[in-house]
DNA sequence: TGCAATTTACCCCAAATGATGTATTATGAA
DNA sequence: TTCATAATACATCATTTGGGGTAAATTGCA
């Protein structure tokens, strides 16, 4: 039984170094692949059928994680192995919300990825290695519920932020003391996994529509 | 007569899809592969001698500009091809001053890769079609920048900056002092009459198309 | 009504940023 | 070659942020 895969990513010459190791190996075929997420949709609409797709989670226009929440709707049988450079963790717990079935980094070598095919392809996790405690430690700490749960109060902080004010502006604009506003600040962090505040505005500015 | 590469990345299944791409061409030879600089120096010091070093720019431990700039005396007859993401405008600059022979976005694809791989081995340039538009782009940016006078590196400062990174880990990066990088940032502030990142990053997002 | 979640407010301490300087070494253009 | 600009590096000091807590009052809804 061979496991049929479509892969994504915007860089041309890794998505053809990606078919050609993986288009050699037994029980593994390559139907197509796409640059961005409009190529893929359209491979899906022509008839195409993979198991899985094997998706970069940074993309210009349709990024992995987007992707993953709308098939999880549209097309629930085919799972998604997300790939990551890795340089920001809550991508890694973004991802595995949305829905994806595999998380590897592009550090991870041909090994690594076939054994993470095969896992997905039994209806199974793979998760890196690395990602296994960061994950462990998010569920462990009960934040499972990411972005769109913060609390109203926590949202409007949110919103302060992104508009560039301190904690103490905060403070006199709301009435309240310093203290409050920095707790807040902080159950943010924890909250999305972020750890400063520039992240925490981009991360509010594409996933939490908080602009201006 | 064949072209004799040795390939440099991080990135283990890049590094192994490059190989498979091109190991099966006619003309080039892959000597080796390596994961850093490191191991690069390692095999040239093990009597390896090729024609053509691909090297990706952004590597954590010695990163392309500084393996370039290192060639340039050392090893001057060995060829230099950088290969990037292009995430970050200000790299392609940089490597071009570094000496790189050649430069290659990720998004390229193989036939683009063997042309430049040919042209640098007759002794020629070559640059991806992008890079001439990134450059125009840039160079015009710098031109018509009346309202926004930054110099290269406060602009490449505020990149960083913009992708959430502290100014200990743009020093590091970047293997500048932090007291350095706190100058130019500050500096940025001074000439933007702004006072806190968070403004500076949404000031660069809006005005200066500086985003990811 | 009762209990969980939210909001408020504080503690300590480390790290990063912001403000204001000085100063030396490149670098590039006139 | 000179001279301005850019880039580098550091000092000092105040403020803000980040990470770890604790704990009260309030609110909302089952």
């Amino acid at each position: 039984m061979t496991t049929q895969l479509i892969l994504l990513d915007d860089h041309v010459l890794f998505l053809e170094g990606l078919n050609s190791i993986l288009s050699g190996e037994i029980g593994i075929e390559i139907l197509a692949t796409a640059k961005n997420g409009l190529e893929l949709l359209q491979l899906l609409e022509q008839g195409h059928k993979p198991d899985i797709i094997i998706s970069d989670i940074r993309m210009p226009i349709m990024d992995g994680i987007v992707i993953t929440k709308m098939f999880k709707t549209k097309y629930p049988s085919i799972s998604i192995i997300a790939l990551t450079m890795l340089d920001q963790e809550s991508d890694v717990i973004e991802m595995l919300d949305a829905g994806a079935k595999g998380y590897i980094v592009k550090n991870a070598d041909k090994k690594e990825l076939i054994e993470a095919i095969n896992m997905v392809a039994q209806g199974k996790y793979y998760l890196s290695p690395r990602f296994a405690a960061i994950y462990e430690e998010w569920v462990t700490k009960k934040q499972v519920s990411i972005g769109t749960q913060l609390t109203r109060r926590e949202r409007q902080i949110l919103e302060l932020l992104v508009r560039g004010k301190s904690s103490l502006q905060m403070a006199k604009q709301l009435h309240l003391s310093r203290f409050t506003i920095d707790t807040h600040r902080k159950n943010i962090h924890k909250k999305l996994g972020i750890r400063n505040n520039i992240a925490l505005v981009r991360h509010a500015q594409k996933w939490l529509d908080i602009r201006e």
